[in-house]
DNA sequence: CTCTTATTGACACATAGTCCCATTTCCACA
DNA sequence: TGTGGAAATGGGACTATGTGTCAATAAGAG
């Protein structure tokens, strides 16, 4: 699977909402997608736009986290990262060992938020969730140097 | 139940881990105490005390999360709260409408990830979750206007 | 080609911290 | 009781991640 999703599509529901493609926000796409890793901060594209404002890089993040162009990662460390989404409702897993990170659906959390209305009678509209531990790559590696 | 744990027994866990009750110290937990919500910022803490150093409020701030008498609160709009910890794992249910924060244990987040394992290969050591919603109060309240 | 509106860039300001370093405070021990 | 070392503090600079304002610019519609 693709890192991330082309850019044609992108531009599209750009103009599905009727707001402009303009130089800017394509650089910030570019920038996001140039980076070897699949996540990136916001001060790593700021480094690779310096053309580009830096509100105006803020303000275009923000709205292709809205758009669901990205999203949002919190780190264990409470650092905040931006990632290319997978689109729709999912979660991070985040390998303490080499800082890759996964998506995952496949959500029960549901189940949880629908027993808790039980338990509680809180009703749950939304909740954030990020995984912390160690990938499968990981694993076998440290197998294999012990 | 209290909203927080008799300064005693916090003083108690400093110094079994070998650390100094110091004034600022005893300060801030005054300050975290004062305030009318059992929920507080960083900021309230320093408007509360401006005789205490800026640098010192944080740092105590993270001892004392590190050492689990504050949690971590994720709003969200992304802003962090502070919080008297309940002690031990647990999240926070987060009320749209009031702002109130609830604890909940009892999390079946581990079947989650025990599901995950096997599916993924990642194995998790810890996570984050935070729920937003509409607690009970807030609900009979609209039932109640409408 | 021009009008309108979206968008941008510059800059100031805000928040939440961290880092460094000189000074102070505390505690233990002589 | 005095003192030396370690822990803790305060001040200030610095960082990261934003937001708000506002005048200038650019895009698309007609």
């Amino acid at each position: 699977m693709a890192k991330h999703p082309s850019l044609a599509a992108v531009v599209q529901r750009l103009e599905d909402r009727g707001l402009r493609v303009t130089a800017p926000r394509l650089s910030v796409l570019a920038a996001a997608a140039a980076g070897a890793e699949d996540q990136f901060s916001a001060e790593d594209i700021e480094s690779r736009l310096p053309q580009v404002g830096r509100a105006t890089i803020f303000r275009t993040l923000k709205l292709l986290v809205e758009m669901d162009v990205f999203c949002r990662v919190l780190l264990d460390d409470g650092n905040l990262r931006y990632r290319w989404s997978r689109r729709g409702h999912h979660h991070h897993l985040i390998c303490d060992s080499c800082g890759a990170i996964e998506d995952f659906t496949g959500c029960d959390v549901t189940t949880l938020m629908q027993d808790l209305a039980r338990r509680t009678g809180f009703t749950a509209r939304g909740h954030w969730l990020e995984v912390y531990g160690r990938c499968a790559a990981c694993h076998s590696r440290a197998a294999v140097s012990q």
